[in-house]
Parts: structure tokens; sequence; C-alpha cells
DNA sequence: TATATGTGCAATTGTTCGGTTGCGCAAATT
DNA sequence: AATTTGCGCAACCGAACAATTGCACATATA
């Protein structure tokens, strides 16, 4: 079963869970109100997370505690530079420059 | 069919298709010869990055040549912003600050 | 015109995903 | 001790996904 970051993200309920942790640390009960869908549901896209790394788990007591893992988003980022220097670097205008000598070419 | 960024970039194999492209423009069989999945099969995945607007497509008589599409990633990056600013104000802190609370009033 | 080449599209198949329901268990409360 | 509460886990279902194979079509080339 692969279970990246990137398959993490990949859900648009998920993005919102990311969400409301990453502003404030919650339960399971706390985060499943803010969605219709059940809390089971919630608990198994927390398991997701939890396993790819983007959430950790908190236990106080009875109740868990879901947090961001700040180190985990900075990976997706770390993804996002190697393009954004190929783009600084105006790669693009190579890829026009070698579609022209291919038309020429002909 | 749900057909965002995030999904695009979920992938492996489509990761790998826009680090190729992102360095220079490919033809869908230049882009094959990298993996060892069939020719189709790279082409449904050039589809669904072209249907997220991730690449764009530059026809050049019988070869289609395909592009990274910059600002769509640029995207993914103006989602991250978010949570950035949300650890530089160190909320984590206060994440700490309320588990407390909560420990306390027991 | 006949043929080769580059490409997209359709049908099929096995797998993964997202969701629901129901159950079990341990920690709190009474 | 009995009950409530907070969670996770397992089974199941329909939809989406990834990959294969085979075919169709348009553009080059001979």
């Amino acid at each position: 079963m692969r279970r990246d970051v990137f398959q993490g993200i990949a859900d648009p309920t998920r993005r919102a869970i990311i969400l409301l942790i990453a502003m404030q640390a919650m339960t399971p009960n706390a985060i499943a109100e803010h969605f219709k869908t059940s809390r089971q549901a919630v608990s198994k896209h927390l398991q997701i997370l939890t396993e790819c790394k983007l959430l950790k788990q908190k236990p106080e007591g009875r109740e868990i505690y879901y947090q961001l893992n700040g180190a985990k988003m900075e990976e997706i980022d770390k993804w996002l530079e190697q393009y954004k220097k190929i783009w600084e670097t105006r790669f693009n205008q190579l890829d026009e420059v070698l579609l022209t000598m291919k038309k020429n070419k002909k």
C-alpha cells in the first residue's frame, strides 16, 4: 500500500483536515464535527495522514490529539523547489529553442 | 471524476513525467522510453496531467510536444504558503499551551 | 497510392479508495 | 460495578484508478 505525502494530500477532505489541525491540534470527534461524513470515515483519513507522517498523535488520557507534522509538509516544499529552480533558470525558453530547431530541421 | 493538481501529482509515475518534461518538452513516445510501462499507459498519465492543466500540448506536425505549465505548479506552492505562515507564527507552541491547559483542568 | 509512424481512444481487468455500518475495548463517570 | 464516552478495527460496497491490449486515424515517407 502506497502511503506517501502526495497521496496524503490528494484527497480534498484530508486537505481540509490538515487545515483544521494546522491551526489547532484536535481530537477525532472534534474534527468529525466539521464534516458531514461519519466519524469513522474521518478516522480513516486520520489513519492515512498518520501513516504518511503528516500527522502526529498525542494521547491525552482517553482522548487522542492529532497534531500537524510541519517537517513532513516541508517535504512537499522541497519537491517543489526542484521545479522552481528550473523555471527560474528559464528552461521554458530552452524548450522554445529546441522546438524551433526541430521545426527548421524539416 | 476528480481532476485537480493534487491528484495529478499523487502518482509517482506522473511525478517522474513532470520531472522529465520540466527539463525539456517531449513527445509521448520519447517519454514512454523512460519507463517500463506501455506507451498507452504513459499516454493516459499525460491525459490526466493535461486535464488538470499541469501540462500543455504543443502540436508539431504529427508529433505532440508536452510542456510543463509552471503556473499550475505555483498553485501547489500557494497552498503550501498557508501552512508556512501558520508554522512561522509558531502555532505549534499554542498547541502545546492548549494541551497543557486541558491537562491541568483535570 | 501504399506503407510506416505517432498518437489517441475504447474495452477489460485487477487494485485501491472513500464511505458506511457494526463491533469491541479501554478510559472516565455514575 | 454498571454505564457512558472516545476510538480504532473489520467487513462490505460502489466508484475511481492504473495498466494492458487492440484498434482507428491522421500525418509523414517511399
